[in-house]
DNA sequence: AATGAATGAGGGTTCATTCAT
DNA sequence: CATGAATGAACCCTCATTCAT
């Protein structure tokens, strides 16, 4: 009986290991080739799984692509979450904030381009067709709420930082929602700077630019 | 209903040139698709071609991407300068500037997130291999050139407006590269605002806001 | 253990075999249609597997040919040198390996045809262009080489048996290079005897007649 | 009433011209590429005309490569008659001979090839498949006839001349049927010479060659 | 459980042929 | 008559997914 429990119990665990184990490996290749032109057999290659065995893990390429997405916003959510709950001034709140966002970004490249990339392309991995009706037996249909709360979830806390920022006199008195808008903006810009080679600032420089313009702004007083 | 009204738009083109149409068709469908999305079925649907004609204004998927987004920086590019020449104050010429930038980047949909976030997709397209060596005789070597020269003169213009500013005194002697790159970010990061319906900005609306925090900040005095 | 090793020797022989299997499909479809007449579709049909399959064991339609065409000169190239190597007067050498080459065009079918009729095709296959330059990344770039070395070999010897039966007194003192190309025309010249049905010699007819007239001649003396 | 006829004439003239030019256009581009990969676009540009127009003066490709085997058989055949019935002695008649079909080939390569190429490729361009029944309306259903006619009597010629050697004393009492067989095969054997370029002998030296081993043969006497 | 083998459904591209002026 | 424009049908090839062991 006893031995029935261990054996159930190494196999879910040798089950998750694999699970976690392809996940990255997936992750890797996405990152490196985007959605579309990652292959299975580039993910299986780096898992060192086959091609068949990642189907016993997982329903479809769909699937890993959203399993990592979401994770991932967990993981980021998560920490802004901490971070918000630190005994620091503004200030600095802010700077681990963008700091951690900013090494979100460069660290899931391929995910983050999806998700601000059309609509339309994030619904097709989501199994949803352009009219509106799922495509034949949609795995996972609500799964999108999900997502779509991670998401809301992150900017709430970048405004209530701010907010916090405002009480204490540390900022002025600005519209919090525009501020909020901004800051991530301003992030989101300093990540997607496009093909050029050129300009590529290290994070903690990309933070500390960021940090200097949000705060004093340009114009001469 | 949408079908007659392109059959009679491209009645219209007749005689004209039906290579701007392909263009226009085409951009619509990589702005909702992504490159590697899009199929050339589904520009030829949407261009009311059939696939094979297509062929006939283009020799490949890539150079219908190449010429978009060529054409695309010409014309910004074109109007970029025309703004600068203008016998403005720095702030109002950044005003139009940002203006200007936030309008095409509307206008051209989110075509123009391709540019910015499917960088190895550009590089396929460029007829550079992922290693860095060049493929077999490409048809466009000197593209990324013309690309790349288009892409910094942009950014210079930016910076010649900050520079102009704080010659006359209007902005701080701040770091001008650094502040061309914020005000770039600023832009992007307004433009790809993810895939989150609300805080949608109309483009005038997101001008004051970007210049209302460029200038002042947040930072408390 | 011994189980797996079992396996995994079964498991190379099926793929042994397809690949023969698809190779021998494929020589069928080539010998009927020619290189360019022949389709992927037709070779899949012909094997009984899907087209995609092909492309497990094959990377292009070239190849394909390409190793049927090395294949079968190799195995020609083989048995030629060992009639060379018999303990037999020239005349009888000559005949047995007039009757190898003649089988093996028949056997070949006219797949053979190719080699000596689309030249073209053939510098295609082996990218290299028509105007002299080799194009990209050729995969088997030593291969023309390989190639042509094999059919030299074969010329060689029809060359070494003439000269060896000059030696011995039984041929007349003829030039070697003229007769051996003499030989090797007449062969060609049976196979490849045109569309019309007549006239269809046996190999063994065939052999019996070119023997007859190589030796003989039609003069009266 | 002479107007309009001279008008008609001019046209019919002008008619009979273009598609003369036409054909050597096609002949040219058929004889460079063979028949599966030339393509009407080459043709077109060849003969200076649009694609279209070619379409006023034939059917279709296969159309235009039956004008060219048949007119070019049409011409061999004639020069062949005229050869035959000049008073010369047999040796020199089938000089003449060898040297007209030897030119013939190397003029009209492409052509050859395909004649002797497998009768299914033949049958194709004839518009008859591979079952025996003909592919929807088939626009030449009798020209395989006048096809095959013309092939026959060509190799009469030759086995005439050689009766009329045997006759005169000049060749032993050979079997006419395969010493015409004999010298055919010569004649294409040397002519499909492979795809190496070595050993290419000039017309004359073929010629000649030809003649001194069909002539004498090798054997020691 | 794990996997090599197999494939259906497309992808971009080409080309002989037809249409419309 | 001549032609530029348009296209359907096919071609070679790829890849996410399923099958069979």
């Amino acid at each position: 009986m006893k031995n029935t429990y261990q054996r159930e119990e190494r196999e879910r665990h040798r089950r998750a290991d694999n699970t976690a184990f392809i996940l990255q490996a997936a992750e890797n290749v996405f990152a490196q080739w985007g959605y579309s032109l990652a292959t299975m057999d580039a993910i299986a290659a780096e898992a060192q799984f086959s091609k068949a065995t990642l189907y016993r893990y997982f329903h479809s390429k769909k699937e890993i692509f959203l399993k990592i997405i979401l994770n991932s916003l967990a993981t980021a959510h998560r920490r802004a979450v901490e971070i918000y709950e630190k005994p620091l001034k503004a200030e600095d709140k802010m700077r681990e904030y963008i700091q951690l966002i900013m090494s979100y970004y460069k660290q899931k490249e391929s995910f983050i381009k999806i998700i601000f990339m059309e609509k339309q392309v994030l619904m097709k991995i989501f199994n949803i067709d352009l009219k509106g009706f799922p495509i034949k037996s949609a795995k996972h249909p609500e799964i999108p709420a999900e997502f779509k709360t991670k998401m809301e979830n992150m900017s709430k806390i970048t405004n209530a930082i701010i907010r916090d920022g405002i009480k204490s006199g540390e900022f002025r008195n600005v519209n919090v929602q525009h501020a909020g808008f901004v800051l991530g903006a301003l992030i989101r810009g300093f990540h997607f700077s496009g093909p050029l080679p050129e300009k590529q600032f290290t994070v903690n420089d990309s933070v500390e630019i960021i940090l200097k313009f949000f705060f004093n702004g340009i114009r001469n007083k």
